[in-house]
RNA sequence: GGAGGAGUUCCCGAGUGGCCAAAGGGGGCAGACUGUAAAUCUGUUGCGUUUCGCUUCGGUGGUUCGAAUCCACCCUCCUCCA
């Protein structure tokens, strides 16, 4: 049976953080961040990054381990983030994930392989997409794996660049990578605890008070300094929301009081990409906040299922 | 007081007699997701007993076989003249 860990999932602002300081005590655990964001340095406002104070001495793990121009991705994420688990286990500790990006999370806990990112095939198909559009590239790859070109839409680009990548990389098909990969034994079994609100306006509200708050810290500074120290504004780090918005404003020009509605209204669209994923997993334990969250409540509903579940 | 212009579905906005429950965009809702994932992509969005019926385009009447589209009056908003 492969090793017990405890998964928080849940939208931004759900307070996945505070529950897994929580938990970590309760359960002798360490956090592992399971955030696409927060991994790059410098980065801390913007990405709600746990402070000091809020870690409360419990060690963290996967936060602040790329530099903002770096090419980051979810293989380089469990290349790096599983290590840190499985030390946490070897200590005899709880690792407890926690995070909001749903890839991240299931490519660590399920043991799948990912396919080499190519050497320069990307950029040409790219290059070749831009041209003649992703029609001639979609009939490309129905040549040699028609499954996945059935599967993909003629529209996402990303995808059917993808395929045709390690097919031109590997000779592999994504279809019989991904199958492969797919029969692997998972590396984690994991407890998943969601956590949201019932009702959806209120995670909107404590959504546009934290970001609010976000601007109050000086989202606008922490944007404007990568900028200065010469991080791309394409590179994936400022692709996050709050980064790419603030950025326009302050290379274009704009209003920040604009940019910080936008970032909202991001924000709130992002959530609910998270809910649609995370509610996938069916065997998850929600957590749902009816008003104000109550930590010890939810602390001791977690405490209970872990218990259940044979960790802590 | 006078002269123009405008009021369209949650929002913006197209539509100037039938092909209009009404383009397009936004937002909402739902979904997908294997090396950019805080990314990217898709579907759907008046109501219902859903190959059909009903209600809708500021309001009320009218013209017409038929009106969001034409006419009259009214209401609201904008610009200009006084």
């Amino acid at each position: 049976m492969p090793p017990k860990v405890l998964a928080i999932v849940g939208p931004t602002a759900s307070g996945k953080t505070r529950l897994g300081v929580a938990a970590a005590q309760a359960l002798n655990g360490e956090v592992v961040s399971v955030d696409s964001m927060q991994v790059y340095r410098r980065m801390d406002i913007g990405t709600a990054k746990p402070t000091q104070e809020e870690m409360e001495g419990v060690p963290h793990h996967m936060i602040d381990v790329a530099e903002p121009w770096e090419e980051f991705s979810a293989a380089r994420y469990v290349e790096l983030a599983a290590p840190c688990v499985d030390d946490i286990l070897a200590r005899g500790k709880v690792p407890i994930l926690v995070g909001g990006t749903g890839l991240y999370l299931d490519s660590l806990l399920s043991g799948r392989t990912f396919a080499p990112r190519s050497t320069g095939w990307r950029e040409k198909l790219q290059a070749r997409a831009e041209e003649e559009g992703t029609g001639p590239l979609l009939e490309e790859l129905r040549a040699v794996d028609p499954e996945a070109a059935g599967r993909l839409h003629p529209a996402d680009a990303k995808r059917i660049l993808r395929a045709l990548e390690i097919w031109h990389e590997t000779g592999i098909t994504i279809t019989q990578h991904d199958r492969e990969s797919r029969a692997r034994p998972p590396r984690y079994q994991a407890l998943r605890v969601g956590l949201s609100f019932a009702d959806r306006d209120r995670l909107r509200a404590r959504i546009d008070r934290r970001v609010d708050e976000m601007m109050d810290r000086g989202l606008a500074g922490e944007v404007a300094a990568l900028l200065a120290e010469g991080v791309p504004p394409r590179c994936t780090a400022m692709q996050a929301i709050g980064y790419k918005e603030m950025a326009a404003v302050l290379t274009a020009g704009g209003d920040p009081a604009a940019a910080a509605e936008e970032i909202k209204l991001r924000s709130r669209q992002y959530a609910k990409r998270q809910l649609t994923w995370f509610r996938r997993a069916a065997d998850t334990r929600w957590i749902l906040w009816e008003g104000r969250p109550d930590f010890s409540i939810a602390l001791q509903k977690t405490t209970g299922f872990a218990r259940a579940f044979g960790i802590g």
